[in-house]
DNA sequence: CGGATGATTGAATGGTTATTCATGTGAGGT
DNA sequence: ACCTCACATGAATAACCATTCAATCATCCG
């Protein structure tokens, strides 16, 4: 079983089911932290302040994420800010998001 | 924690997150049967046709599409006809589904 | 009424994944 | 150097989920 809903990661080269995206996106806490990011970037404490989870809990969220390539992060200082990767930033206008194969938009 | 992310199921009045959609939506066959639905009605052995998985293994996926009311079902003599529901239904042309607290097309 | 076709259900199993706890790392302050 | 703040990692556990098998239900036809 192999489904038409694919799309190659850049990186990797490897072959990245849609199913697979939207399965990181399929949590609460992840889909939260995409909701902060579309705001703009922001560092690990606050997204920990604003979501209210444990730290080492969001930290492994986080991971999932980065693994995902659905988010980007550097170090600042003592912090560690997280973004929106580029890739999947929308183009228009409004909260959303490109997973590639497909497009995510909050309304 | 409690995402924000939120929308009120219509028949049952329960509140039914955006990640529990999706988690749904995110498995390979699940997505595939969205896809094939996406293009008008079929029934199980059309769908089953197509994507090639065990007829039992269908039904059960069809279970979850069902129970999370992203499609709806009725039969027809000997079959079983599923079709996209109304409400995820997306009114602009191009396959997008509507799930309420987001909006997914795939371009 | 059988029997055949089309589809659903339930139980059992294995694999995956979220969560917790304990520990480790990196950077700045004193 | 030491301590503290900010975050990440790893191992262990528990909950969940997809898949399979066996059995059942519903409809049509001879």
């Amino acid at each position: 079983m192999k489904s038409e809903l694919t799309v190659v990661d850049e990186a990797l080269g490897t072959e990245v089911s849609c199913a697979k995206v939207l399965k990181v996106l399929a949590d609460e806490t992840r889909l939260a932290v995409i909701e902060q990011l579309l705001s703009g970037p922001m560092h690990v404490g606050q997204i920990n302040a604003s979501l209210g989870v444990e730290q080492t809990l969001l930290s492994h969220h986080l991971r999932v994420l980065r693994d995902a390539r659905l988010v980007a992060s550097r170090r600042d200082g003592k912090h560690v800010v997280y973004s929106l990767a580029k890739s999947v930033q929308g183009q228009r206008r409004g909260r959303a998001i490109n997973l590639g194969c497909c497009l995510i938009s909050f309304d």
